[in-house]
DNA sequence: TCGACGCTGCTTACATACAAGACCTGCCAC
DNA sequence: GTGGCAGGTCTTGTATGTAAGCAGCGTCGA
């Protein structure tokens, strides 16, 4: 039997409409309307409609009956919540490194860590390494597989990311701590690749926080306000 | 404006259909068609469709393409990733409980502990007030909101226990443990509260693994193969 | 000038029709 | 008896029609 993991209409709506919020390229506030990305995609309502859903699930969307379905606010709020779980799913894994390291991963992560260093890397790229790196370090402990609830939980805390970096100098900092987190798992010291791991998140949160101080509006509470259609020019 | 959280027939469809499959009313390997549960609902397949998709990304169902809808087994490795995460979650929210706790939730922990030694309580509602406690603690932490990604990400945790809590003696210890956890937490002792709720956690935990190791048809591998149609029988 | 009222156009929520594929069953040829 | 093919019937996926509600704006009256 076919798996269920043929992409469907569905599968690709949800993944493109998910990768533009994060991206910011749909910017908070932005109105989603059923029937405009239906057209603009090609499909009709129905598998729009049921990402929607989901979107609104993970609360990158808000959907207000009968007005409008809407990006969602960056919520300083979920964005410490997410940082939080994270921060504890992260360092809990750490407990369980065995130790005798997957080989396999072990690779992946050293060869995710030299395209960090390349040359020009463009910020999205990044984001694509990072992600797998800190998944990496996940798989490391056998415990790849609450990555998947993290990633589900940490979208604000990514679309918050992408607006603090887009200010900072770059991110060879962020891969010098790669590089002594990796080290220190590998030397067998899981006592100090705690520590640095939670410096790390901590320094990622910090930039964040910096951001928030710097452009609040991007920042507003989602209190449940509407979102009134003409503030969506502010977007445009 | 009328909040989103106004219960629409799809959050009345999902809620329930997701109560019976946490209670195993719904029992693992279930078929579970749109045209047969929107009939016996009384709503269109839209509604019961968009809750089972939603029920299938927490992995509560599985959705085949073409073939049909079933409940999903309770999957060992999913249930040990769950009990992961809330360890990982429930411990790291000790680590930043405040001096003086907020007495509203500290009240409301402690009445929850009163219900909890009632006579005569029956398994559900031990479980309610099991949840609300838990949920209690981490809101002691001001990690409340973490809860909801919990939840999400334990159901195949919660249908094992309760396979697990129908064949013990009573929750009479669990009970107890949770009164020494709250003990500790008031007492300012978190290092102990810490080893109390992680030992509780686990017990539960080893409750589950027995369960499984004396009736493993339950727990039968959820590796993707058919559920053929006249196996639904098994459970009928 | 300002408030109230109703119309207009938009939205999502739900219902239903249609399409496409998979499984089962029975027939048929060998 | 057995293998293979065809049709019927189920399934989900998608498209579209219908219903109900809210926001905005113009108008009208005071």
């Amino acid at each position: 039997m076919r798996e269920a993991s043929n992409r469907s209409n569905r599968h690709v709506v949800y993944e493109t409409l998910r990768r533009k919020v994060l991206t910011l390229e749909l910017p908070p506030g932005a109105s989603l309307s059923e029937n405009e990305l239906a057209a603009s995609l090609g499909v009709s309502r129905t598998p729009v409609r049921e990402s929607l859903i989901l979107l609104g699930e993970e609360g990158l969307v808000r959907v207000f009956p009968k007005v409008g379905s809407f990006v969602s606010r960056v919520d300083a709020a979920r964005v410490a919540d997410a940082q939080f779980l994270r921060e504890a799913v992260e360092l809990a894994a750490f407990d369980d490194i065995p130790a005798t390291l997957d080989p396999a991963v072990l690779a992946e992560l050293r060869a995710n860590l030299e395209q960090q260093r390349a040359p020009g890397l463009d910020l999205e790229t990044f984001f694509g390494l990072d992600e797998a790196f800190h998944h990496g370090l996940l798989r490391l402990s056998g415990h790849g597989n609450a990555w998947s609830t993290v990633v589900a939980a940490k979208g604000h805390l990514d679309r918050a990311r992408r607006l603090g970096l887009h200010e900072t100098n770059g991110v060879g900092r962020f891969v010098d701590e790669h590089h002594a987190i990796l080290d220190a798992v590998v030397s067998g010291n899981i006592s100090h690749a705690r520590d640095s791991l939670r410096a790390h998140l901590r320094a990622v949160f910090d930039d964040i926080e910096k951001t928030r101080r710097r452009s609040p509006e991007l920042f507003a509470a989602d209190d449940g306000s509407v979102p009134v259609r003409r503030s969506i020019a502010v977007w445009e």
